[in-house]
Formats: structure tokens, C-alpha cells, sequence
DNA sequence: ATGACTGTTGGTAACAGA
């Protein structure tokens, strides 16, 4: 089976450039992130046999799981999910629970998409927000985890390791890079995920993500910041950086993560 | 080079992203 992660930075904008990676890349499944829309643009994955469960916002956000191994138990957001509410608007009474997380069951596989808050600046409320979802995702997905086929894929906005980003030295007071991000990602992978560690396909540091601006993507000054979190039933025979989606006209500012694995 | 982008909309400037 082939999984993939990929966060498009608006799936209106990058429809061409989707439905062209679908047939080229031939996923089984594919995690989506940053849809950015209420509607996803689904024909064309249709006509190619797949399925799509879709959690939208509309402006921003929005994640998905497109498959062709079927599609079942469909969960939009996770048990305990919190909201964000910014401190200085007053006229929201209650936080809002953003389009951040879908999960489904693929061809046996339980797998979800996600799609980390950014966490904006260490201090700001956004970061706080950030580690509390995170804690909560690893709360609500404890049991499942153990009872079969595992992934959580996604946008998890942190680098694993410092050698996850092209210079730990220009991360100093970063988010993405702290040992608090890091260590609610440790809780999640505490339950019994492998961080997936795709390999090199041109340079020997693997990001999946690069700045539009500046030429960082031509310099490989990147992050790997997309994870695959697979559990001891999920066997991977091969993972990659599809880097071939970040060049030419009109990328995402991510790469898809590509993962071809079996279950146990 | 203190630069460099891209996406969205109660839109044409502001904000978010990472």
C-alpha cells in the first residue's frame, strides 16, 4: 500500500498540479493538509476510483484523506479536540475548533491527517494552543493505537531533530525547534509510533517543506516538518520526499511525503 | 541585501503561514 502526506497550501490553487501528482505518484492513500476550502474539488480523483473525506473550514485549514482502498469510520476531529479563540476578541465566546484533523479506515489501515497548529511564536497564546493539541490528539488516539494498523500523518509543525532543519542556528527562539514541541511529539510517539524516515533522493538532509521566498528551495534550506507516525503493524519497504511536486509552476511550499508499506 | 513568496477574503490591504 502507498500512503502519502501532503500538505498543498490550498487545494483550489494547486488542483492542476494534484490531480497531475495523483496519476503520477499512484498513492493507495493520500493525507491532505491546508485545503483551505469548504468544498474539495473531488471529480478528478473520483474518476480515478478514489474516495475523499474532507473536513473543511473554508478560509483556512481544511485537511483530508483521499483513497482508493476504500474509506470507512470516517471521524472529523478527534475526541477532545480544543479550539482557539485569539485573547483580544471578545465577541468569541467560545473557542473554535478548527478543520485540523480527519481520520479514517483504509484497506484495514487506521490512519489519520492532521494538521499541527503552527504555534505562530514561543509565548503566544497560538503556541499554547499548539501543545495543548497536540496533548489532546495523544489522548484520544491511546487506545486505537494498539488495536491495529496505524498512522498519523501530517503537518506536524515541528522538526524532530535539529538535523530536521537546514540550520539549527537560525531557529534560536523558534517555534517548530523547542523542546516543549518536541516533547508532545515524544508523548505521541511514546504510545508506540516510529517516526518514518524518508530516505535521500538528491541531497543527504530530507526536508519537506521550503520557504517560497529567497530560493530556498533551490538551496535546500528546508524543514521536515510532514511526519509519518506508524505503529509496529505498519512495515515500511520504502519512504520518500516526492521532491518532483516542489519544482516547476505553481508548487505547494510542501513536498508529499511517500510511504509504500504492508500491514502486520 | 535589513531584499526576495503565496494564499485567502464581509477582498484590492491585511493577515497567516513556518
Amino acid at each position: 500500500m502507498r500512503v502519502a502526506t501532503w500538505n498543498v497550501n490550498s487545494i483550489g490553487a494547486r488542483l492542476p498540479r494534484f490531480n497531475e501528482w495523483l496519476e503520477l505518484a499512484e498513492p493507495d492513500v493520500v493525507c491532505l493538509q491546508e485545503t483551505k476550502t469548504a468544498d474539495f474539488p473531488s471529480e478528478h480523483a473520483e474518476s480515478l476510483g478514489y474516495e475523499v473525506a474532507h473536513h473543511g473550514d473554508g478560509r483556512w485549514n481544511g485537511v483530508a484523506i483521499v483513497s482508493r482502498v476504500g474509506l470507512e469510520d470516517v471521524s472529523l476531529g478527534f475526541e477532545g479536540q480544543p479550539g482557539f479563540a485569539p485573547e483580544d476578541d471578545a465577541l468569541l465566546a467560545m473557542p473554535k475548533v478548527e478543520a485540523r484533523a480527519v481520520g479514517a479506515t483504509c484497506g484495514g489501515l487506521r490512519i489519520w491527517s492532521l494538521y499541527v497548529p503552527n504555534g505562530r511564536s514561543v509565548g503566544d497564546p497560538h503556541y499554547a494552543y499548539k501543545l495543548e493539541w497536540l496533548a489532546r490528539y495523544r489522548d484520544a488516539i491511546a487506545t486505537e493505537v494498539g488495536t491495529g494498523p496505524f498512522v498519523s500523518t501530517g503537518d506536524f509543525n515541528i522538526a524532530p531533530n535539529d538535523a530536521d532543519v537546514w540550520d539549527i542556528r537560525d531557529f534560536v527562539g523558534s517555534t517548530h525547534v523547542t523542546p516543549a514541541e518536541r516533547a508532545a511529539l515524544g508523548a505521541i510517539t511514546d504510545l508506540g509510533l516510529t517516526d518514518v524516515q524518508p530516505r535521500s533522493l538528491k541531497y543527504d538532509e530530507v526536508f519537506s517543506y521550503w520557504d517560497y521566498r529567497a530560493g530556498m528551495f533551490h538551496k535546500n534550506k528546508g524543514m521536515r516538518i510532514d511526519l509519518v507516525l506508524a505503529n509496529d503493524r505498519v512495515v515500511v519497504s520504502d519512504a520518500y520526499v516526492d521532491r518532483n511536486a516542489r519544482k516547476g509552476t505553481g508548487p505547494s511550499d510542501h513536498a508529499p511525503v511517500v510511504v509504500d508499506l504492508s500491514l502486520a
